[in-house]
DNA sequence: ATTATCTATAGATCTATAGATAATGC
DNA sequence: ATTATCTATAGATCTATAGATAATGC
């Protein structure tokens, strides 16, 4: 419970040798996260990756020492990706100037638009979660990161707040953003009442109750 | 595709004719769904319910045609669930001398402490909807019902709502509601700013924030 | 010569059934 | 006599491997 293979990756996924090798690893990948956007790690099967990246079983093999393998490498460039955004993201020089509005803005316009792209990675990392404990740690440490340096940029601006108790008020907003997000992104499921509703419409409305929660004075 | 199992549930579940066999079948389906709620449709298999039913794989079979049927049973059960709870908690008469506070502090309130138990059979419900449109359809229904019913208690009291468009607003914050409380009660996954805080206290937030969005009058 | 890939298949796991045995209620 | 249950196992599906073939780069 202890050991994770975060800790010794090079024993899952080989790493290639050739131009090819590289490639072909790069193919899987990106066949298995749209396997797993589409059907879920336990619906898509090692032949299915094979068959969507046009290469064998053995292949896959080749480059995973086995099917969790994947699945880690999966949520692996997930960490990255949130990461590296994260960073960026929450560099104050990136928002100079803004207010809060306009970083509450960014923050919906992002997730929107790209999160799509990130899916079967994600879902590759809630999947480990439900069944590690080490990794569902990992995976909620990604959006706690996400959300102290949100809440660090919200902090910088709090002559904007007019709210008695800012930390809590902001971290409840960045919660309800979240939770939000993840119900409209989540694909298929659960219609909601404002689900059919345009991006712009439900943008507009978070916008405004996060405005009003957090007794914003306009600057 | 137009033809769900809903119309002829009688060839999925076969009904028994013996107390002991009533009995059998409830104990089944009482193990499916805590399987379920515990590891997942997937991740349950037809030896697992059995054994945890003290029951025999070929028991399973005597009363349900398939695994799916097993599936759809614990969905059928989820639909009773909700449309039952919903017709007792949008009835007007319930709520007499009730404000809007105190309507959806009874919706948070009852989702908090009893959306546990009916974790399974609404799991399996999702993993029905993934791969059914129909069923899909008929799952969001449950939902568009509770807040549509949930509106109409609002709506009715329109003179305490400030918002210049009460509709909207309202159709907001209940899905603000109910984004907010999936993310709390999906157990383990995704730890958020708030998650550790008590009940209590992401209550009062979640109140505070409709109260300032709707723009409550204190009556 | 080494690395990568493919085909064919062994092994594991799960669903579903067949046939025998036990319990129920007319 | 009918219904319910159990044990044993056939059949299907998926993971993983073995061994042969093809491509790469020193």
């Amino acid at each position: 419970m202890t050991e994770t293979p975060w800790t010794s990756e090079l024993h899952w996924v080989r790493p290639g040798q050739q131009d090819r090798s590289r490639k072909t690893q790069e193919t899987l990948l990106e066949a298995a996260a749209e396997l797993v956007a589409e059907r879920g790690v336990e619906g898509t099967t090692i032949a299915d990756i094979a068959g969507r990246a046009d290469a064998s079983v053995g292949a896959v093999y080749h480059h995973f020492s086995d099917k969790k393998a994947i699945t880690y490498a999966l949520f692996d460039r997930f960490c990255e990706m949130m990461e590296a955004t994260t960073v960026q993201a929450v560099d104050p020089s990136r928002w100079t100037g803004a207010s809060i509005t306009d970083i509450l803005r960014g923050y919906l316009v992002f997730v929107l638009r790209y999160s799509g792209e990130a899916d079967g990675f994600r879902r590759a990392g809630e999947h480990l979660a439900r069944s590690d404990e080490a990794l569902a740690e990992r995976f909620s440490q990604l959006r706690i990161d996400l959300d102290c340096g949100l809440t660090k940029l919200l902090l910088d601006r709090v002559d904007e707040i007019g709210h008695p108790d800012p930390a809590v008020a902001i971290g409840f907003v960045l919660d309800q953003f979240s939770s939000m997000l993840r119900s409209r992104t989540d694909g298929e499921l659960v219609q909601t009442l404002l689900q059919d509703r345009s991006d712009e419409t439900f943008m507009e409305a978070a916008l405004e109750s996060a405005r009003v929660f957090l007794q914003l004075r306009d600057c």
